[in-house]
DNA sequence: CAAAGATACCTTGACAGGCGATGTACCGTG
DNA sequence: CACGGTACATCGCCTGTCAAGGTATCTTTG
């Protein structure tokens, strides 16, 4: 993993919201597809995963069943809810909003602010 | 502050270190800069801003020394190293790297990684 | 001149998210 | 039947952030 996770913090339960919107899913395929989006460059680590899961289902933003899966592993299911979907919404912006500040700060002006 | 802080964690250190490549600086002025540039939307807690600069003095990237006032509250100045220089290009280019990872990331898309 | 506010630095302790390590259980393949 | 892949889960540590508290100096204001 070629990231720093302090980069990443804060960004797992976007990134989970945003697989769910478009299906819903579990963990092992989350994390599969996040591998395969970034081409290897990240993964979530599974117990990372596994508490965002906690937190986002205790907050009301995802709601979790069984698969009934013929064979193989169990699959704990996740669905976003309306709540989960606001909440994504917020998460979005906030990213963008956070996205502009940092870049302007890590660039390297020549006009220093004058006290 | 309108910033989750989990959000710019991690990124304390480029924020300080791409002030210091301008010019020399002290905690107070790059705090009061950093509310400036971003309009008051981000500031550095003291005690973030304070434990960051221990951490940079520590691995070399920053050196500080006492400024000279003949007036007013004493100032420390830091000054960024060769070897912060490197640190700082490493870190905006991880910066670049995940900046783009997220946005893929967050990305709402209609085509799901098939199993 | 006293009080208040700005400048400027620093430390302690708590908190929260990420994650290494470890465990469980099932399945297919060689 | 051992091994690798699928799949979920928990424990305890680590690290960066920050609220709260403290020190000291200077300027402004009533």
């Amino acid at each position: 993993m070629s990231i720093a996770s302090d980069l990443i913090r804060g960004h797992t339960e976007t990134i989970i919201l945003a697989h769910l919107i478009s299906q819903d899913s579990y963990g092992y395929e989350i994390n599969k597809a996040i591998q395969h989006k970034t081409a290897g460059q990240y993964e979530l680590k599974e117990a990372t995963l596994y508490t965002a899961f906690r937190r986002l289902e205790e907050s009301g933003a995802i709601t979790s069943y069984w698969g009934d899966e013929k064979s193989g592993a169990r699959r704990r299911y996740y669905q976003i809810t309306p709540r989960g979907r606001v909440t994504l919404a917020r998460l979005k912006a906030e990213w963008e909003t956070a996205k502009e500040l940092i870049d302007t700060l890590v660039a390297e002006e020549d006009a220093p602010y004058a006290n």
